[in-house]
DNA sequence: ACCTATTAATAAAT
DNA sequence: TATTTATTAATAGGT
């Protein structure tokens, strides 16, 4: 969008192709901050620069972790939606290559679950909560918190009844359900 | 960019909010798109749509593998970039994170070289090379051919020196190396 | 969803 | 390589 409109094509001169690159990749990461700030939508970009070899990814968000949380839903997009151009994958490739998809996928929730009890830590030991600007991390933590104070309180009761008059707990809802809704 | 400069903070009108996401997030993959083919630059974004539960990741390019692929060069960013906020990580977990990021690593390794193997396989049995626009996937073609190649060579040359008068294969170049440079 | 006044991005020039 | 500016492109608010 300038003095002339460019064809939709690989631009062959290299000093404007990577003039162009830094131009249009400054753009973007602006608007994708854009897009997290206005719509508070959890987004990440990655770019292979060809332009620089020393970094081979521009990313944003800045920190690689916050990268995978969230790329870690694309692990959530459902089998039948991917490889949909590879219906001739070789039996044996195929079996492997899912089978590894797999085990990142295990292995990423994992990674979760670890980074979201390291925040519980933090917290309880004093970190200061107003730097956690992150919609998922926080909802992810009050899950965690919710579900051990759940635990705890089942517990509680269970004990306090045993001591009591022996019986078994209820099921009558102790604590209200996480909102899971979109916020408004 | 209208009628109206906007605040860059979160839209609290949740209608207003929604739709601008699908107007932003339109002109976001087209950008991405533009700076794909215009600066040739692999690239990938991923917008975790809070506004349709049924899709949880909108990504570009629209294969996940595709996808897979440019993200695994985040896995090639130094271990000292990352984490640069995680520096009260417990030990414990550092340890578990850090043993599962390499996990990751690892696997990522392996799929892609799956990958490779597989489009080797099917441009043998094959497979029309002219819908391979990916410059990366190319360029890890070259190498498995060319690794493949000199690797016989060497075995060819060892059998017909066997053959011959027998004695070891020399050290002397066979292929020139691939070019690794970026292209202009 | 479509329209258009207005702001934002950027290609070429410097 | 940084700045400027003429133009094209994106989009907020309205319909």
């Amino acid at each position: 969008m300038a003095r002339t409109k460019v064809k939709l094509e690989w631009m062959r001169n290299y000093a404007a192709r990577r003039q162009s690159y830094r131009k249009r990749s400054k753009g973007l990461l602006k608007k994708v901050s854009e897009l997290n700030v206005l719509c508070g939508v959890d987004t990440c970009v990655v770019l292979n620069n060809p332009f620089d070899m020393e970094k081979p990814s521009e990313i944003w968000p800045k920190q690689v972790g916050d990268v995978r949380r969230i790329l870690r839903r694309v692990d959530e997009i459902p089998e039948s939606e991917r490889n949909k151009n590879s219906s001739d994958l070789d039996g044996y490739l195929r079996e492997k290559i899912l089978k590894t998809q797999n085990q990142i996928r295990k292995t990423s929730a994992q990674i979760q679950e670890l980074e979201t009890s390291k925040m519980l830590f933090d917290c309880m030991r004093g970190k200061d909560l107003t730097d956690i600007t992150d919609e998922n991390t926080i909802r992810n933590l009050i899950w965690m918190v919710d579900n051990k104070l759940t635990m705890a309180t089942y517990r509680l009761r269970y004990l306090k009844e045993e001591e009591d008059e022996p019986q078994h707990p209820t099921n009558g809802s102790i604590i209200p359900p996480v909102e899971s809704t979109r916020m408004n």
